[in-house]
DNA sequence: GCTGGCATCCCCTTTTCTTGGTATATCGCT
DNA sequence: AGCGATATACCAAGAAAAGGGGATGCCAGC
C-alpha cells in the first residue's frame, strides 16, 4: 500500500526539471500517504541568516504569513531538533532530541492554530554542501499514519534529492581529473601536511611532491593550495572522510560472535 | 514482503543495547532483504582525530584484510560518493557522483575479487557531531534486489541511528567558534584570496588579517590554513555556498501553480 | 616507433605563510 | 574599575609554497 506510493514519486521524479513538477508529485504522494500538508527546504550555507534555496509547501497561507513575517524560521524547533537526528522524527518525539522552551511549545501551538498538528520531518545533510529537511503534517487531532512513515522517509529524502539537483547542483563545472599520485599529494595536503611530511610518507621527494601539487593545480586552474583543496573536496575527489579519517576500531562480526 | 523485514528489524533494535545485537540484527535484515553482506561505519561523535569509530561487517575476511592492511579506507571511491550524496545509493551509479580514478576502479575490482560485487551505501550525517555509512551488498556477478533497496535505506539509517546510540556519546557538538572578523579573513583565504589581498578587501593590514587567520587556527587547534579552513567547512563555520557563491530562491507551491 | 600521460628527481627566485613576540583601543560584563 | 574578548597594528626569523626552468624513465595507445 505504500510501497506503490513510494515507486510513482520515483516515476514522477524521472520526469521532474522544474520545481512546479517536485511540487505536484509532492503533493500527490502526501496525500496518498495519509497527510494533509507537506514543506521541503533546502539551504545553502551561505544563507544561514537569511534565506532557503528552496522552500516548496502546501501549508494554510496563514501558517505560512506567519512563519515567514515572524521570522520563526529561526527559532523553530523542529529545525533545531534536525541537528540532532540522522532520519525522520515525529514531532511528538521532538522532546527526546532537544529541550522545548514555552516558547517553541506556543509555536507550535500557533502552528496547531493553523491547520498543522503532528508532522514527520525528514532531515538529510551533506556536510559543507548544503542541508535540507522535508516535512509531511497532519491537521489538528488526526494521528500521523503509522503505516505511512517508512514510506515519508523515503518520499523525503528522494524529493531532497530532486530539489537539489533541481536548485543547481547541475552546475557541474568541467571534472578535472587528477592522477592517483596527484590525489595522493592532494589529500596528504587537506590532512595538515606540508610537501616535506608528505614525501616522507609517501616515500618519494619532496620535489616531486611539490610537482605533483603543481600540476594539480593547474587541473584546475587555481593558484593556491586552498583553492586545490576546496575545488577538489566540492567535485568530489576527496571527501572530509578522507580528509579527517575513520582511523575505525575495528570488529568483524566474527569476532562479535566470538565473545 | 519488506516492510515486513523494517518491521522485524526495528523490533529488534527495541533490545540492541550491545554491538553484538546490532550485528546480529543487520545480519538477519541483509539476509532477508537479499544482500549477501552488510557493512556499517560510524565516525566517532566525540572526536575527529583519534578517538576510534564503530566499524560492523561481514564481508569476507580477505576483503577486510587487505581493506585494513593497504589502508584502502583512505581511497575508498565509496566513502568519497558518501560525501556527495544525501540518500542511499548503487556503486553501479558511483560514477554520477564522483569521477573515479583507474585506482578507484582498480579496488572495486578488487573487492569483487573478493566477493564484494554490487553495493547500496546509506550514508547519513550529522554536522559537526557524526558521520555513518551502511552497505548492503551482495556476490559478484549478481544484481542487488530492487524491491530491497527501499528498505535498505530504511534499515541502514536505523541502524546508523542504533549504533549511534549505542556507542553512547552523542552529545557535545563543541564547536569552536570564531569571531565575525575571524570568520572574514577565514572565507576570503578560502576563496583563495592572500592575506595581502583579504587586507585590501577588508580594509585593514595585511599583519590584522595575518592575526585574525592565526587566532583562529589556534581556535580550531590547527597549525596550518588548509586545515584551519577544511574545519570551519566540516563544522558549518562555512559553507561551499559562502566560497564558490550560489544564489537563493524561494518558492511556494501556490506562487508556482499560478504560473 | 612515436607521442602523450605519468611518476620521479633537480635547480632557481620570489612570494606567502607560520610563529614568536608587543602594543593600543574598544566593548561588554561583572 | 577591572577583566576578558575583540579588533587593530607592527616587527622579525624561518619555513613553506608558488612559479619558472629543466631532466630521466615507464607504460599505453595510435
Amino acid at each position: 500500500m505504500c510501497i506503490e506510493v513510494v515507486e510513482g514519486f520515483v516515476g514522477e521524479l524521472q520526469d521532474a526539471n522544474l520545481e512546479k513538477d517536485l511540487a505536484l508529485a509532492l503533493t500527490k504522494a502526501t496525500q496518498q500517504l495519509g497527510f494533509d500538508h507537506f514543506a521541503l527546504t533546502l539551504e545553502s550555507p551561505s544563507s544561514l541568516e537569511t534565506a532557503p534555496a528552496v522552500l516548496l509547501h502546501d501549508y494554510p497561507d496563514e501558517w505560512a504569513r506567519v512563519y515567514v513575517s515572524f521570522d520563526l524560521a529561526g527559532r523553530d524547533p523542529v529545525r533545531r531538533a534536525c541537528d540532532k537526528s540522522m532520519v525522520g522524527f515525529s514531532w511528538q518525539k521532538l522532546e527526546r532530541l532537544i529541550p522545548l522552551t514555552r516558547g517553541d511549545r506556543q509555536m507550535l501551538a500557533v502552528g496547531r492554530e493553523c491547520g498543522i498538528g503532528d508532522g514527520y520531518t525528514v532531515p538529510r545533510f551533506l556536510p559543507g554542501t548544503t542541508r535540507g529537511t522535508c516535512t509531511f503534517a497532519v491537521a489538528p487531532g488526526q494521528e500521523l499514519p503509522k503505516p505511512g512513515l517508512f514510506a515519508a522517509e523515503i518520499v523525503g529524502g528522494l524529493a531532497l534529492v530532486s530539489a537539489l539537483e533541481i536548485c543547481g547542483d547541475a552546475g557541474r563545472p568541467a571534472k578535472a581529473v587528477l592522477s592517483d599520485r596527484q590525489r595522493d599529494c592532494l589529500l596528504w595536503s587537506a590532512r595538515g601536511k606540508t610537501a616535506a611530511e608528505t614525501a616522507i610518507i609517501l616515500g618519494i621527494s619532496a620535489e616531486t611532491v611539490v610537482q605533483h601539487l603543481k600540476m594539480a593545480r593547474e587541473r584546475y586552474d587555481v593558484h593556491c593550495r586552498q583553492s586545490l583543496i576546496l575545488s577538489a573536496l566540492y567535485h568530489g575527489l576527496i571527501g572530509f572522510g578522507d580528509i579527517f579519517g575513520w582511523r575505525a576500531r575495528t570488529r568483524s562480526i566474527a569476532a562479535l560472535l566470538d565473545s
